[in-house]
RNA sequence: GGGCAGGUGGCCGAGUGGUUGAAGGCGCCAGUCUCGAAAACUGGUAUGGGUGCAAGCCCAUCGAGGGUUCGAAUCCCUCCCUGCCCGCCA
């Protein structure tokens, strides 16, 4: 959501901004709005006091014991004109919510421009790649071992879902749990069991809706499916006010992700790059306006990390501005280095949504001992997919000497000592 | 799912049609007092919006949305949530 009054002082400053979008420019259109409702409003308003006022008088001559038949009949008077006022103005309210709604955030200075993700700008490079003549892909690999099932996912499920067994759903099971304890007691972060299943409200503060309804699952009684635990943990601190003093709160969670992956026909289809189903260990901050910048790259820092402590090959890139999502203002994509694919694909995200979910779900922060409250700003990012993470462990500690996969030593702890996955 | 009881300001809690945005208490903030603190006393203490150079004035909000009325926290309807009992159930 944006901030009217801004857009009031500086409209071009939006425009331009949008521009960087690729969208033509929106703010005439809101300004008109705006001012229509505007003027609605305090026309009715000014009916109310009115109306306010009258009745008022009216109490008093009651209980004087007078007659206030002349004053009623004025006040009755007024009502149709208010009825139709009222009716004007929650049009009015409504056409330029939807405009306002669509409209994706603010993109940050530095983000660079471009009109795809061939120009987003890497900012570092961690890790070399392995060289191998033999780089089967993850697919091969696992059902090579017997513990990747996809034709008995395919008949319980479909398309887009993955069976593991064996070493390999173990193996998932550790990554989550090494990447939840290094996130709960290394980098700060609390760890959260949120609900998978949310109401409208909570899906429009993050910014799936209204616009993107069509990525998402919903149940037939209204719940819909989170494609993500931001959306749950962001939306912890919907509707508070809360004291600054108490920033930055760090979320994380361990959960599974729903995604219809429409308009994704024919993507990915080998695999389990891309599944209606994943887990992922995301993170989540809430931060004072100021410390959100630093924050940003305090968490892309903390999934790097995890790559790191996995020895798995990796590229951070910035998103450029027309591959960077609705709700953000500048993402880092984090690319592990898939062996079997020989490129480096996204496994994390991290984005600094500043104040466009917080105005969304009114989240607010109030500085000790001062009367105003500020929106507060919201982070997330990804720490990390988990079945990406899997693939890229799969594919990059391959032995093909005998088809196994040795275990990352960071995970052995989770594997109970298991030094190498064979079948 | 059935039944009963409830949802009021940061918290507790009054309030069943008329100057109630809301008594009282707690908490918090400021002041007085004090060497300092506590106690006591005094004052202040919601959010969003409109309008105005400003001071201010005005509008809305007592779970949400409708309705009745000149006027609704108070009456009616629908929905949501919480607690307890019963049923069912991991």
């Amino acid at each position: 959501m944006h901030d009217l009054k801004a857009i009031r002082d500086e409209p071009g400053a939006y425009d331009a901004n949008w521009a960087r979008r690729g969208l033509s420019p929106q703010t005439p259109a809101i300004l008109s709005l705006d001012e229509k409702r505007r003027g609605l409003q305090t026309r009715l308003q000014e009916l109310q006091a009115r109306r306010n006022e009258a009745s008022k008088e009216i109490g008093k001559i009651k209980a004087a014991k007078g007659d206030a038949e002349a004053l009623m009949a004025q006040v009755a008077a007024l009502k149709d004109d208010m009825a139709a006022l009222e009716a004007q103005e929650a049009e009015t309210a409504r056409a330029l919510d939807d405009i306002l709604s669509t409209l994706p955030n603010l993109l940050d200075d530095t983000t660079p421009d471009g009109p795809d993700e061939t120009h987003n700008v890497e900012v570092r490079r961690v890790g070399t790649p392995p060289r191998r003549n033999e780089s089967p892909d993850h697919a091969a690999i696992g059902e090579a071992l017997g513990m990747m099932d996809f034709e008995t996912a395919a008949k319980i499920s479909g398309a887009r879902f993955t069976l593991l067994r064996g070493g390999l759903a173990r193996l998932e099971r550790a990554l989550a749990q090494f990447m939840l304890d290094t996130h709960t007691t290394e980098h700060g972060y609390t760890e959260v069991s949120p609900p998978l299943m949310v109401k409208d409200d909570a899906a429009y503060g993050t910014g799936q809706l209204p616009k993107f309804s069509e990525d998402l699952f919903r149940t037939t009684n209204g719940y819909w499916l989170v494609p993500t635990s931001e959306v749950p943990l962001t939306n912890t601190v919907a509707d508070m006010i809360l004291e600054s003093e108490a920033l930055p709160i760090r979320l994380t969670a361990h959960t599974p992700c729903f995604r219809s992956e429409a308009g994704a026909a024919g993507k990915d289809t080998r695999g389990m790059i891309r599944q209606h189903q994943f887990y992922k260990v995301e993170m989540v901050s809430i931060t004072r306006p100021e410390d959100s910048a630093a924050e940003h790259e305090r968490m892309t820092a903390c999934a790097e990390n995890i790559l790191k402590k996995l020895d798995l090959p990796f590229r951070t890139v910035v998103l450029c501005s027309g591959d960077t999502g609705f709700g953000a203002r500048k993402t880092y994509d984090i690319e592990v280095w898939l062996p079997g694919q020989n490129a480096y694909r996204e496994i994390s995200s991290c984005s600094n949504c500043g104040d466009f979910q917080a105005r969304r779900m009114k989240a607010r922060a109030r500085p000790k001992g001062e009367k105003d409250t500020r929106f507060v700003h919201t982070l997330n990012g990804s720490g990390l997919a988990v079945g990406r993470t899997l693939i890229a462990v799969m594919e990059n500690y391959y032995d093909p000497a005998d088809g196994g996969i040795v275990v990352p030593a960071a995970l052995r702890p989770y594997m109970g000592g298991l030094e190498k996955i064979t079948k």
